[in-house]
DNA sequence: CGTGTTTACCGCCATG
DNA sequence: ATCATGGCGGTAAACA
C-alpha cells in the first residue's frame, strides 16, 4: 500500500523543512520501493521561492481525498499563508477527513489558524513558542518536545526536528526498523519519540557499549524469542554471566531492557492510528492485547 | 480478576 | 589474592 504524501509549501517557507522530510521518505521508498509517493503543492503552483531564494516547483491543491499526509511546512511566509483562506480551507477539508495532518516547525501556524490544534497538544519551533501560545492560548503547547502526535495532528519543533517527525510518521506506518535504517541511511541520530529519551538513560548509555548490537538485533527482531537464554547465546555468554554484565552496564536486567524497547515501539506505533491494537501487539511480540496494555502500562508510558 | 505455570533475577559458591 | 565466569536454588514477578 503507497502512502502519499503531500507537502504544502508557500512563498518564503523554510527549505529544510520540505527536503529534510521528503529525504526520509525518499529513502524510506529506497528500502521498500512504493512506500510512499511524494507531492509537493501550493496555492500558486509553479515555482515557489524559500527564504533562500532557491525555489521547488510544486503543483496546485490535489484532492484532500488522494492525500494520506499532509504535511505544512513552516518559514518567514507563514504568516501571509495562515491567512490565506484556501490555503486554511484546503487543510480543514484535510483533516475533516480523518487524514493525517502534520506540521514542521513554523508551519504548526497554519494550522493553529486553521483551528485544528485547539485542544490539542502541538509543538512549534522554539523562539516561536511564546508568540505562539499568546494568539492560540487553546493549544496545549509543550515546547519542549521535539515532535508530538496528538490522534491525527503530528507537529514539530525547529527546522530539522522534520526529519524525526518524519522518522516518527514511518515508525507508525512501516515500523521501527525501516525508521532506524533510514535514519542510518540519511547518518542522522534516530531520537525517539517526544525527543526525550523514553528509554531509561543508563540504556540510553550502553549506547556504543557491547551489547549496542545485541539491542539493535532486539529492536529489528521483536517477534523473536527474546528470552534471556536466547540473548545470552547470541552473545555467546551463559545465562547468568550475561545477565549480570548487562545489568550492570544498563542499570536493568535484560529481560526488562526488552520488554521496554517493545512497549516503546508499540506506543509509538498506536500513537500512529495506523495499525490495530492485535496487530501491534503481534508485530512488538506480545502474544495478547491484554499483555501490551499491561506493559505499556508499566514502561512504555513513562514520560521523562 | 483470580490462579496455576513459567521466567527473571540475584545471592551464594565453585572453578580456573 | 583478585577477577571473570557459570551453575544452582529460592523468591518474586510476569505471563497465560
Amino acid at each position: 500500500m503507497t502512502r502519499t504524501i503531500v507537502c504544502l509549501l508557500f512563498e518564503g517557507f523554510q527549505i529544510l523543512d520540505a527536503a529534510g522530510p521528503l529525504s526520509a521518505f525518499e529513502a524510506a521508498n529506497t528500502l521498500k520501493p512504493n512506500t510512499y509517493k511524494l507531492r509537493v503543492c501550493a496555492v500558486q503552483p509553479g515555482l515557489v521561492a524559500s527564504s533562500s531564494g532557491v525555489a521547488m516547483l510544486t503543483e496546485k491543491f490535489p484532492a484532500a481525498r488522494s492525500i494520506d499526509t499532509l504535511l505544512v511546512v513552516g518559514g518567514g511566509g507563514v504568516k501571509h499563508a495562515a491567512v490565506c483562506k484556501r490555503t486554511r480551507t484546503f487543510v480543514q477539508k484535510t483533516y475533516n477527513l480523518g487524514l493525517r495532518v502534520a506540521s514542521v516547525c513554523s508551519g504548526a501556524y497554519v494550522l493553529a489558524t486553521a483551528g485544528l490544534l485547539d485542544g490539542k497538544r502541538a509543538t512549534t519551533h522554539w523562539s516561536r513558542s511564546r508568540d505562539f501560545a499568546a494568539r492560540f492560548p487553546k493549544v496545549k503547547l509543550e515546547s519542549d518536545r521535539i515532535y508530538i502526535n496528538d490522534n491525527n495532528l503530528w507537529t514539530s519543533a525547529g527546522i530539522s526536528a522534520g526529519i524525526d517527525l518524519a522518522l516518527a510518521l514511518i515508525t507508525a506506518d512501516v515500523g521501527e526498523k525501516m525508521a532506524r535504517q533510514v535514519a542510518q541511511e540519511l547518518v542522522v541520530y534516530y531520537r525517539r519519540p517526544g525527543g526525550q529519551s523514553q528509554f531509561s538513560p543508563l540504556l540510553d548509555e550502553a549506547a556504543g557499549g557491547r551489547f549496542e548490537g545485541l539491542l539493535d538485533y532486539v529492536r529489528s527482531h521483536l517477534t523473536s524469542n527474546l528470552s534471556v537464554d536466547s540473548l545470552a547465546e547470541r552473545v555467546g555468554m551463559s545465562p547468568r554471566h550475561f545477565s549480570r554484565v548487562f545489568a550492570q552496564e544498563s542499570g536493568m536486567g535484560p529481560a526488562q531492557a526488552v520488554q521496554r524497547i517493545r512497549a516503546e515501539t508499540a506506543r509509538v506505533m498506536l500513537e500512529g492510528r495506523t495499525t490495530s491494537l492485535k496487530d501491534t501487539a503481534h508485530r512488538c511480540g506480545f502474544g495478547t492485547t491484554e499483555h501490551l496494555r499491561r506493559t505499556i502500562q508499566r514502561y512504555g508510558s513513562l514520560k521523562r
